[in-house]
RNA sequence: GGUGGGGUGGGUGAGUGGUUAAUACCAGCAGACUGUAAAUCUGCCGCCUUGACUGGCUACGCAGGUUCGAAUCCUGCCCCCACCA
């Protein structure tokens, strides 16, 4: 619970009173939900529930745009810092955490860029409960993608899964295996939740420009001593938490591969290529979504929704 | 001034007589998504045309030439790089 509630929760509506509607932020990285949220989060008494596949890990601050200290000391924030980078930690996970996190705070705010993990949790995604099998995934990852298909093909004939993809193959070799039924039959649906999403937007250009300042500042900030200091702990560059944009290419730089401007420039255009492909997940047209244009006031528009809402 | 190397589609860069609108990568655009999801994978990507299979046009520094046919061979010119003077 906040050290905010008992000042006012007399004047926020609660979860309930919103027809238990859970408010959720979305829109491409650097659009500005952060920010947004916190700024929401301040006026309607909320909390923030991350859906952030980055911000999980510890020690990885600044090249993840994870919420500062004084920002989670002002609202709390849940599924920030909950694993070290050498852990697994997936969408199962978060949906268990975030459920739990869900359970427990009045006024609820999801805000996160992580498209899969949201749409999961609203009911949209699907996952089978069957955990990762690491020897069956590092004697499939070897195998020649024909072999590879060919055996989920004996296995169960009719899935259907993307035949160039190595890993989604092996996935769904390690599910019918593991519960001996098609691969079909094992989605497990999380029931939807109600949600009111508002997404966060800008042209194209824009963004583009907003996404290459913001990795300039995390270089001001510090961010290749954070590599540095990750690297030193003896998280390597091979890590899955390692793959967030940046942070391989800051590595390479640090071991004399790139130059800083190299490094900074490639995670620039990857940075444009995550945001193209978050608008996957978070589609314009999508008449879920209630899209806003990061430039305006865009609290008050979500606040003006949330209370037209209420009646 | 001389010698050698080179000028290819937005960028880098393959291709050395036909199967080449032209490999690949990047950028850009669109899409997929059952425990790595900031991951992984797919399609498009000269111009015009067709709903589509298609059809047409223009292209590999510039200008000529050889050839049935040239980005690829020859000649001249322009520009770039390296070395020599």
């Amino acid at each position: 619970m906040s050290p905010a509630t008992t000042a006012s929760s007399a004047l926020a509506p609660t979860l309930a009173e919103w027809g238990g509607r859970i408010v959720v932020i979305v829109g491409p990285t650097a659009v500005g939900k952060s920010a947004a949220a916190i700024e929401l989060a301040g006026r309607i008494d909320g909390e923030i529930v991350s859906a952030d596949s980055r911000c999980v890990y510890r020690y990885m601050d600044i090249g993840t745009a994870k919420p500062t200290a004084e920002e989670r000391a002002r609202v709390p924030h849940y599924l920030v810092d909950l694993v070290d980078p050498d852990e697994d930690y997936s969408v199962a996970h978060f949906l268990r955490d975030a459920r739990a996190a869900l359970a427990r705070i009045e006024r609820p705010i999801v805000v996160g860029g992580t498209g899969y993990w949201v749409a999961a949790l609203l009911g949209k995604g699907v996952s089978a409960s069957v955990g990762p099998n690491a020897a069956l995934r590092s004697e499939l990852e070897v195998l020649p993608i024909e072999e590879l298909r060919g055996r989920l093909a004996r296995l169960d004939p009719g899935a259907r899964v993307d035949p160039h993809n190595r890993r989604r193959l092996i996935r769904a070799v390690e599910v019918v295996t593991a519960t001996g039924r098609p691969f079909a039959e094992s989605t497990a649906r999380p029931e939807p939740l109600p949600a009111v999403v508002f997404g966060l937007t800008l042209p194209r250009d824009l963004l583009y420009q907003r996404i290459d300042a913001r990795y300039d500042q995390m270089v001001a900030a510090g961010w290749v001593d954070e590599v540095r200091s990750l690297l030193a702990r003896g998280y390597g560059r091979e890590l899955p938490a390692m793959s967030g944009l940046g942070y391989r290419e800051i590595a390479a730089h640090l071991s004399g591969e790139l130059t800083l401007d190299e490094a900074l420039h490639r995670t620039k255009l990857r940075g444009h290529r995550y945001a193209r492909s978050q608008y996957n997940w978070f589609k314009l047209d999508d008449p879920t979504i209630r899209w806003l244009d990061a430039r305006g006031p865009v609290v008050d528009q979500m606040i003006a929704a949330l209370e037209r809402g209420r009646r």
